[in-house]
This record gives C-alpha cells, sequence and structure tokens, in this order.
DNA sequence: ACGAAATCTGTGAGCGCTCTAAGATAACCA
DNA sequence: TGGTTATCTTAGAGCGCTCACAGATTTCGT
C-alpha cells in the first residue's frame, strides 16, 4: 500500500492537506464532520505520515539514542544491560520515542560514530551509558554538539554535563553499616575498578561507614577488581591474609568469587566471614547463596533515565540536571543477620 | 554549533549548494580545489547533514529495526539476544545503517508499535526475531506494509517470508548421531516449547537420526520443556524412569539442569547417562561442566540477517529469501566420546 | 586559433509534511 | 436582517536536502 501523501488523504476525504494534518496531530479546529471523514479514509487506506518529512519540519525525530562505548565491554555477558534496556525501552514506549541502539564495539568505530549521532534531524537526545574515564572524550564531544545528552552513570569530572546515577556512596556505605550494626568489626572490600566512578563511590562509601564508626582498615583491607567472579575469588585469595571477619564486594558476581575462596579455604559463610554484595540481579547463584546485597533499581533506573532526557529535550536553554537514585539493601544470610 | 545548511557551507567554501552535496556523497565531477576547500569549510564548522532532509528526498533512512516481540519473554536473562544484538550492530556500523530496537513489553504495546514500524520515512526494513506461532499476527501485519522484513528464526508458516535461522534440524541431527556414533542406544531428548520452530526442529533432528539408525524411542524419550536449567532438571526427572543412556537437551541451561538432576540422583555424567546440549553461549557453567554441545553461530547470525536485510532492501521488487546457517559439534566429555 | 567534447558548476524543482495568515462559513445578538 | 464574532478551512511558504538539467569552463585535436 500507502505512495499516499496527505494530500491524497485530503482529497479522498473531500477535505484539505491541513485539515487531514490538524486530525492526526489531534488539533482542535476541525469540525466533527470533517474529523471523522478523514479518520475514516486513514482507516480505510492504512495511511501513516512519512516520518522524514515530519522531522524535517518540526524539528523533531522523537527518536533518542543509547550510546554504550567501548568501555562498555561487558554489554554481551553482564545482565545489567538487558535490564537496563527493559526500563529504557518501557519509558520509550510510554512516552512514544523510539530507541536508536549504538554500540561502540572498538574504538575507531566509536569515532565513526560521533557524525552519525550528533546529525540533524535523526536524533533529539542521547543517553550515555558511562562512568569511565576513557569516556571522557567522547562525552565532550557530544556535549560540543548541543545534543541534549544524559550521562547514566556518574562521568569522572561531571561539570556540565548532565547525569543520572544511583547513588553509589550512599548504597555502600548502608551495606559496610549493616555488617557493622551486625558485630563485624573487621570488614575488607573488594573494590570495582578504580578508573570508574562506580569503583571509586562504592570505596567512598565503604570508608565513610568505616570512618564513622572508627574502625580501621588499611590498604590491605582494600583489593581493586574487576566485577567478575574469578577477579572476586582471587581478590579474596589476597584479603584472606588480613584475617577479615566480613567482606563487602561491590558486585554480586564478586561477592560470589569470594564466597567460592572462602568456602575452598575451609571457612564457613557467615560464620566466619560475613559477605555482603552488590547489585541484587537475577542471578540464579545469588538466590542460592542467600546474599545479602544492595539491590539497584536498573529498570527504574532506565525508565528514569529517560524521563530526564525527555525533560532535557523540552527545555528550549540548556540546563545542567543531576539525579541520584536510591537502593535498598537486601537482607539475606550471608551477612549473618539475626532478626529479633 | 551548527543550525547550518548545506547552503551556509557553500557560501563560505565559495560554491553551490550541490557542489557541497556532491562532495558529502563522494560523488564525481567535483574539481579536485573544489572539493578540497569544501571539505575545509566542512571540518571547520563540524557540519553535518541534517540526517531528517535527506531522508526524504532520497526515501532511504539508513536504519532498520530489530523487534522483539512479546513472545520473546527472555530477552532480558537469556545471554543470547545480548549476542545476537552485537552481530547486528557490527554489521550496522560495517554498512553505514543504525539500529532501533523495538522491544514489546506487552501484547497491546506490541499493537502500538506496527504504525510506527511502518510508517514511511522511518525505517528501511526490520528483522523480526521470531520462531513462535505467537508472533504469526504481527508477521502478516507486517508483509502487508511492503516494508522489506527478515524473520531470524524459522516462522512456524514460513510461506512468502523472508527467513535466516540456523539449520536447528541438521544441528541435532548432527548431535544425537555423535551420541549413536559413542555407542548410546537409549537416547531420550529434552526439547524446547513445541509452539515454536526451534522447538520442534530441534526435535525433528532427534528423530531423523534415531530413525535412520533404527535406534527406538517413544514418547517417554521426549519430554518439552521451557529452555530453562530448572526445566531441564524436571525434565531429566520425568525421564529417568526410562533408563536412558544418554540425553540430548535442545538447550544449554536444560542440559545443566538434566546434569544436576542426574547427579542427584547419584549417577554419573557420562559414564551413566552421557548429555548432549545446545547452544554453547558463553556461560561459566558450559565450561566447568565440560559440555558436548552444538554451538551456535550466534554473533556471525546477527550479522548475517543485516546482510540478508540489506539486500532485500536493495532490490526494488520484492524476493524471497531463506538462509539456513551451519551449526558445529564442540565435543567436551559430557558425551563420554573418547578419541583414538 | 577555433570548435567539439569532456568536465565541472549552479539553478530550480520537489520530497511530504507543519504552521501561519488570510479567507470562507457558521453562529450569534441586537 | 445586518454586522460582529467565533469557528472552521485552505492556500502558500518553507524545513534542508538530492537530483536532473542547463550553463559555464576547461581540455583537446586539428
Amino acid at each position: 500500500m500507502s505512495e499516499l501523501r496527505l494530500e491524497d488523504i485530503a482529497k479522498r476525504a473531500g477535505v484539505s492537506r491541513s485539515t487531514v494534518s490538524r486530525v492526526i496531530n489531534n488539533q482542535p479546529n476541525v469540525s466533527e464532520k470533517a474529523r471523522q471523514r478523514v479518520l475514516e479514509v486513514i482507516k480505510l487506506t492504512g495511511f501513516s505520515p512519512n516520518a522524514a518529512a515530519r522531522t524535517l519540519v518540526s524539528q523533531r525525530s522523537n527518536t533518542i539514542g543509547l550510546v554504550l562505548p567501548h568501555s562498555v565491554s561487558t554489554f554481551f555477558t553482564d545482565p545489567y544491560y538487558p535490564h537496563l534496556i527493559k526500563g529504557i525501552t518501557q519509558a520509550c514506549n510510554q512516552y512514544d520515542f523510539t530507541l536508536a541502539l549504538f554500540v561502540a564495539g572498538s574504538k575507531e568505530y566509536q569515532e565513526k560514530l560521533l557524525p552519525r549521532l550528533s546529525s540533524k534531524g535523526f536524533l533529539d537526545g542521547v543517553i550515555l551509558q558511562s562512568g569511565h574515564q576513557a569516556d571522557q572524550s567522547i562525552i565532550l564531544e557530544l556535549s560540543k554538539t548541543n545534543l541534549p545528552m544524559l550521562v547514566a552513570g556518574r562521568p569522572l569530572y561531571d561539570d556540565e554535563v548532565c547525569f543520572i546515577d544511583i547513588d553509589n556512596i550512599a548504597a555502600s556505605e548502608k551495606a559496610v553499616r549493616h555488617l557493622i550494626n551486625c558485630g563485624r568489626k573487621k570488614i575488607v572490600i573488594i573494590t570495582g575498578p578504580l578508573t570508574s566512578t562506580v569503583g571509586l563511590d562504592r570505596l567512598s562509601g565503604y570508608r565513610n561507614a568505616m570512618d564513622s564508626s572508627s574502625l580501621k582498615y588499611n590498604d590491605n583491607s582494600i583489593i581493586e577488581s574487576d566485577f567478575t567472579e574469578q577477579g572476586g575469588y582471587n581478590a579474596m585469595q589476597k584479603l584472606i591474609s588480613s584475617k577479615p571477619d566480613a567482606v563487602f564486594a561491590a558486585s554480586d558476581m564478586m561477592a560470589i568469587g569470594a564466597i567460592r575462596f572462602i568456602r575452598d579455604a575451609g571457612l564457613n559463610v557467615p560464620k566466619d566471614i560475613a559477605v555482603v554484595g552488590f547489585d541484587d540481579l537475577p542471578i540464579p547463584m545469588v538466590n542460592e547463596l542467600q546474599l545479602t546485597t544492595i539491590r539497584q533499581p536498573v529498570v527504574q533506573f532506565g525508565f528514569k533515565a529517560v524521563e530526564t532526557l525527555i525533560e532535557l529535550i523540552e527545555n528550549d536553554l540548556p540546563i545542567i540536571k543531576r539525579v541520584l537514585m536510591d537502593t535498598e539493601l537486601i537482607i539475606r544470610k550471608s551477612c549473618g543477620f539475626e532478626s529479633g
């Protein structure tokens, strides 16, 4: 069907182009009679207006981009991203936006991406998943284009850019404080990469909690790792010498690895060493191990990111927006907490 | 920057609009001098042409859609999809296409999707991930719009639609035949949902292999399951009564579940029961268990899907294309195969 | 040196829509 | 019934680009 234009519908309905346009866009100043006639013809012909023409004249495409820079190499393994996308698509559906997905598989491709992203008349705005120092340049380049942009995750240098993040500092503070409340004193941490704000912030939270309870920790209490299971295992191996009674892992995968090592070492979780993770993504293991963890509202995060970006788009003058989302401590058994 | 139009670049470079257009589109008939001057101005101003205007006049958006219908409820948990998307985005990058992602979170939203997908001037074509009977209607509706469409996965009724799939029948035939070659005789199968072609085809392959070796099987040799680990566990529980010496699970997750049950039952893999799975996605467990399995080329599959769709797009008259991709048997230990 | 062929450049139309401003019609009150 | 307002409709311009075609310039053979 449809090599149809507005003009054709107009002719068939015996009205003019603009009347049809008004009907399609739900605008007033159309008589009920005309509206009905037009709607009928539209239904009959299965007409739907040309998106490019609309975009051209209205300067709005109702499309937003999600950019996963090269630093996000875990896209293909980490269940975080599908959930993020779930939230984003849900919001797009609700607000009648379309999502364009850009996965920068390599550094070179990332270069090629920029003109495409910033070419007018294609995207109304962009969500850039980041929080890694490697993405500094792409953030900068994109800011220069005046394209509304929201960074999902806190950028390392966050002046002038809008971002949405979960409150990682408060979250890990909450996690560590919980261990303290459970009576643990020698608490160590397995951090994520300290080249990313996620890694840094979760460490800050640990420090805050320890400091405010006057608990001691030193360089041997902190091992940097990489969010993987094996990384957690290896980190725990290093941490064990300081004889901790609790470990806070900055991701569930690392917590799982840590638990594996603790057990391999013949110790008991939580009796000898309490464990708290971070994420609470639906990995079967998390449930099986009864892991106490911080629940990230990933889906809601994606949703809120879109809502925030839309605000940015609809505001004519550029504004700086920062959103921090709360997390929830999910208490299971690995922290050794006994209620009552 | 850039409220810039072609016209402005032309003025600054001292040439006309069309010359600039020619330069941008790498067309001939531009003197080297003019070309250099234009390129310089473009670089200087950071100009990039308006995508909507281009699309409007050229009737090409260089954007394709990936539609995940509601039936794909496992999008958020199955590592298959990220890998599929990887292949798709790689191809999009290579061929200078952009990917628009449509995830139908609900049946109702799926309705709302159709006009958006089929509106002219937005998508050049669509890849619909399917193979489930529930998607029959959306496939039909989309075909009607004349939008080039490729189904990724074999549709249940496949007349008139283009599709790309892996050769599931040949693959599972190969898997089962391998078990036969290993000397197994009482081979049972855990299938996927028989409402999908994946489920049906992998069962067909099993039958083919069994029949051609004149091995017996009956209703008790075949249990329908749902591709999940727990589903595999439950299915194996039912199958155990027929005292099989091998089981072919139509997915790795189910194979893992089956192995868990077999061990719970005090039996040994592969000594008592050999196991072959299907997928070979990089799930840590697959390696740990040394699972013999069929490797799906998921990334290449996504890549090839895009290439095929582009062919469809570039062919003026509609053609029917069918692509079947080969798989590879990955022999590890769970099948009890001893070489030499 | 001059015309023909080859190469380059610019003009104008038009892709299909939205939106403004002006014109037509209907509704209303005195 | 006539004039005024409120409601509806339409014509026209223009969003920023591509492409066909005509016009200008260069190249080349003789």
